[in-house]
Order: C-alpha cells, then structure tokens, then sequence
DNA sequence: AACAATTACGCACCACGTAAGGATA
DNA sequence: TATCCTTACGTGGTGCGTAATTGTT
C-alpha cells in the first residue's frame, strides 16, 4: 500500500537512470518513463534533467524527492506499526544464500520462519556463489541475501550473524577416526579433497596451510569437487579426507557415516553474514526476517537430537 | 497525487459512516466499501467495527488513520511547497456565494484571481442565501463560502475579511437626492422597499429601526423583492427608496442612475465572511484562494473610475 | 419497513509491455 | 553505432456505478 509513482520516482532519482531504475523496479523503460510523466503533468514541472547520459533532480524534483522520502517512509512505519498489533507479516521476499548456508542452514530457518507466520508470506531462495549473491544484490534481484564469504563492494552492508567452524571429516573407517585432535603437518599425509579454486571454503584452508608454512602443492591434493555433497560422499567412501562446515555435516555426524576431527591448536572460522543494499527501499517482512535470523537459536539447531559436535 | 484510499479511509473514520462518507467524497456507497475492504485485505485486518448504524476504528484503524493523516498532509505540503517554487496553481474549488457578494463581488474576484494563474486552475461559483451556503458546505459540496450573513454552524469556522456598508438609495429625481444624508425618522415619510423577511439585509435595517424606536410597521412598506436588481429597478422608477450595499450599487452610483445617502449618525454596517469547514480536507488552491481574497484590494475595486462612494 | 453495508456485474479507463522512433556522444 | 529516453499502440486488470442482496433495528 505504498505509494508506486514516488517510489519509482525516487528510484530514478537515486540512480540518475530511468533505464537502471527500470531493472531495479522491474518495469520496462518506457514504464519508468511514464510514471515520471504523470508526475511531470501533475506538478506541471519537469522533475529532470535529460541530458544524454545524465539524468538530474531539477529544484522541484529536488523538492518532491525530500517529500517522497518522506513520505514513503511513513508508509513503511504505518505496515510496520500495524504489523507489530496484529502480528501478521504479510508479502514476499527474495533471499539468496551461497552454497554451505544455502543448502544446509536456509531451508530450515526459512521453514522456521513461514511456520511462524500466515501464508502471505511467501520467500523465494535462491542459492549461488557469494559472488553471484552479492551481484543478484546490486542489482536488486534479492532483497538480502546471507553468504559465508567476504564482500567487498561499497553499495552493500555486511552484517555478520553466525560464527561458522570448518571441521576435518574422515571416513569411520578412517585411521584417525578415533583422535580427538590432529596436527597440521599430519595432513601432508592425508589425501585432502578441496573445493574448487576460489570457493571461500578452500580459500580458508590455504591460509590455514600457508600459516604453517605449507602449500597446496605440497598436498595430495587428487580430488576437487565443486559440490559440498560429492566431497562428503569421497570422504565416506575413504578415498580422502576434506574440511566443511559444521552445519553441512550436521546430519553425517548423527548418524556416524562422518567423523569430525579438530586441528591441533586451531580453529578454522569463518562468519556468515546477511548482507543488504546501503541505499533502496526497505520492507517491513525483511527486516522482520533479518531480525529472526539474528534471533535464531543455532546451538539447538546444531547440537538437537543429543548430539554434540567437537567444539 | 495523493492517496485515495487514504482520503476515502479518514473520511469514513471522521464521520463513521460509509454512505455520509460517499457523499462527502461524491463517490457511490460501494466504491467506499471497495476502498475499504482492499485496505482491510492488504493490512489483514479490519479496520472498522460496523455494527448497524455504528462504525467506528478498530485498534489497527486507530494506527492507521494516525499515519494517514500524516501522510496525506505530506502530499498536501508537497504540493505546497512545489507551487510555491513554481508559482503554477493547478485543481479546481467549488465556490458558494450568498447573494450580493456572489452576484456583485465574486464575478470580479474569481476573473482576477483566475488571470493571475494558468488555465488549470478552474472555480465553480454557486451563488444561494447564507443558509443555503451553508448547507452546501455542510454537505461538503462546496470547498468555501463567501457570505455576508452570520452562521450558527459549530462546524464551520468564520473568517471576516472586509466590511460592508449599506446605504440609502434613492433616483436622482428624488427630494433627497442633493441631501448629504437624512435622519432614521425620516424614514416613515417615505415609501420604502425592502428585501424579503430573513434577509440578512433585511434584518440589518430593521435593527436600525428597532434602535430608533421604530418598526416596520410603522414604515410605508409596500415592496418586498426578493432581487437587488428588482429593488434598484424600483429605486431608479422613483417608487421608493432602500438601503443596499454599496458593492451591489457601484455601478449605478457611477453612472448617476441611484444616488446614496448616509443616514445621520448611523453606519450601516456588517461583515463579510470566508466560511470552511473545521475538519476535512484542505486544499491547496483553497488556501490560496483565501490568501488571493483577504489581500485583494477593495478600494480599488470599490472606487476606481474616479469614483467615490459616500463615507 | 427502513436504513446501511455488501455482493454481483458490466463498462471504461489506465498502466503495462512490445515495438518503433528520436537524440546525442 | 550504441545508448538512453520517448512515442505509439494493443491488452489486461482495476475501480467505478447500477442494481440486487443481506442484515440489523
């Protein structure tokens, strides 16, 4: 129940392009260019400056953004004012995850989440590389989206959430299988199956190594799988051992087909975090999700069913 | 560009009606309960309790009206605000008039006040008796009323921005046409014509006599016209003499056709009135319609032509 | 019975997308 | 020529009024 025009007006505004502004509310251009028209007429003003290349506020535009600002925050307030009356969140939005949160921890906490709300609301994940997430963020076709790796662009807000712990997994069948702990320099050893080059898991690991003044190259390094879950099924199978995540070996470590080892005197870390745009319209239900990400209660989430990872 | 469904919503909730509401807003009994039922859809929940012959806000409307309100003076400011930058009015105002200020005051004003603006600014002018004007404001079917009558109505707020004289007409063929003025009591000599009973006019003169120990009665009353233009018609053909105001006999003073005296030691005077609505909607055009009469310059339009009416 | 709100339905308009048309570097 | 905004046009969805329906005193 917003008000459409001002918000693609102030869109148009913030990016000083009514075809970029077209992708981000996803209209069409001409769309875009109409709705501005309308407000043009209305105010019997032009609101830009077209110059080729170059889009800019004009005074009164200058004027109608700090009104519509304005008032489209109000608008925002209201929803979320009677919102937080009635408890009922309502819409939809679009989460993008990267792989090991993706597939291993945003199912159920968005499972969590619909359970607690009507069924207006609805969520639509997508899962990719932090790379791809952060890039489906710039160009608003996820409202947040929650990665495991860093970011580096300017136009995106970090917000870390979770620390995540990689473990070393070995088959039950493994010679290590019943250590509590093994030394760095044991790896050199070991067949290790890596992720792919570039992947924030691997990128992790390599520090790990070079902190001990070892190499990748000096690895038997035989095996490296782009899918977390065909790494798991090599190391069941013994054909080596690999670092994932806790939360992907969750249900393996319940049932015992995975063994977690830690490294002597290290704990390999990572956060995870929700990232969103700095600039852009904001949504009451994401905010809500946001705020139940951060409220969500992980150690039941990893350590239910009685069992109890190696911290 | 403001919000319908708001206006429509804080209408409903103001008079706790939807059919008074689609009156005020001229929209069908229907159309408002359309309104309502998308906000109560999109916000999923009621906003009004309607038991029979009561509506009024739930606890969610409550915080909903708060916002709307707010929201719609902000599209309201921003109107505002953008006129003022760009000195373009635009919209259109219905405008209700009691007898001589509409007939012999509002044509001059509205032409000027539409000169100074562009064409997208349009006036309805109605003219009828004060109660008739305020009747029509009531209703909400006018946005102003100009009336030179007092108003009892608790719910409208009267605003006095000038002051009217009446003066005693009389054909230049009559005794007293050379004569600086004439005392009350020479009054009764002469056969006078007055406006119907309840006119304010009307009311005015005979509270001149009652203060003389006067009455009607005693007066040579033989013409009650309900027109000005009747009664100046009758003073011209020497058939009596009446007092009218002096905006409603500028012209004939000018070109000789009446002559007005004072009446020794009385002005008779009153005052006329911008009357509005206290509650509803306000528009900017109004305001600055309002602003556009109160400084208008009277004198000017009273006395040019070298002109000069008696003091 | 009377008044007030809702439901049903047809129509007219408006906002969108597709496609073509300028303007500018 | 490539990019970006505007114009032209056909279509679907929405909001309106009319008319019938429900419900309450």
């Amino acid at each position: 129940m917003e008000d459409y025009k001002l918000k693609v007006f102030c869109t148009v505004a913030e990016v000083k392009s009514f075809s970029r502004a077209s992708e981000i509310i996803h209209l069409t251009q001409p769309a875009v260019s109409a709705q501005i028209q309308v407000l043009e007429d209305y105010y019997g003003t032009k609101l830009f400056d077209r110059t080729t290349n170059n889009v800019t506020l004009t005074a009164t535009g200058e004027i109608l953004y700090k009104y519509a600002r304005e008032i489209l925050s109000l608008y925002a307030e209201t929803e979320k004012s009677i919102c937080r009356l009635t408890g009922l969140l309502k819409g939809s939005i679009k989460v993008g995850a990267s792989t090991t949160v993706g597939n291993y921890l945003m199912p159920k906490i968005i499972i969590d989440f619909l359970k607690e709300n009507s069924d207006k609301v609805k969520i639509n994940l997508r899962v990719g590389s932090t790379k791809k997430i952060s890039d489906l963020l710039n160009s608003s076709n996820i409202d947040l989206g929650i990665v495991e790796g860093d970011i580096k662009s300017q136009k995106i807000t970090v917000d870390k959430f979770l620390e995540d712990e990689l473990h070393l997994i070995v088959s039950p069948n493994h010679g290590w299988s019943n250590k509590e702990e093994i030394d760095v320099a044991s790896l050199q050893e070991e067949p290790i199956i890596l992720r792919e080059e570039g992947s924030g898991s691997r990128q992790l690991i390599e520090k790990l190594f070079v902190k001990y003044g070892l190499s990748i190259q000096n690895m038997k390094v035989f095996l490296m799988l782009e899918s977390i879950e065909a790494i798991k099924e090599a190391v069941k199978r013994d054909i080596g051992v690999a670092f994932e995540s806790r939360i992907a070996i969750k249900k393996e470590l319940q049932d015992g087909s995975l063994k977690a080892i830690n490294v002597k005197g290290e704990r390999i870390t990572r956060a995870f975090s929700i990232i969103y745009r700095k600039k852009g319209f904001c949504y009451h239900l994401v905010d809500e999700f946001v705020a139940f990400i951060k409220g969500y209660d992980f150690n039941t989430f990893l350590f239910n069913n009685n069992d109890v990872l190696p911290t």
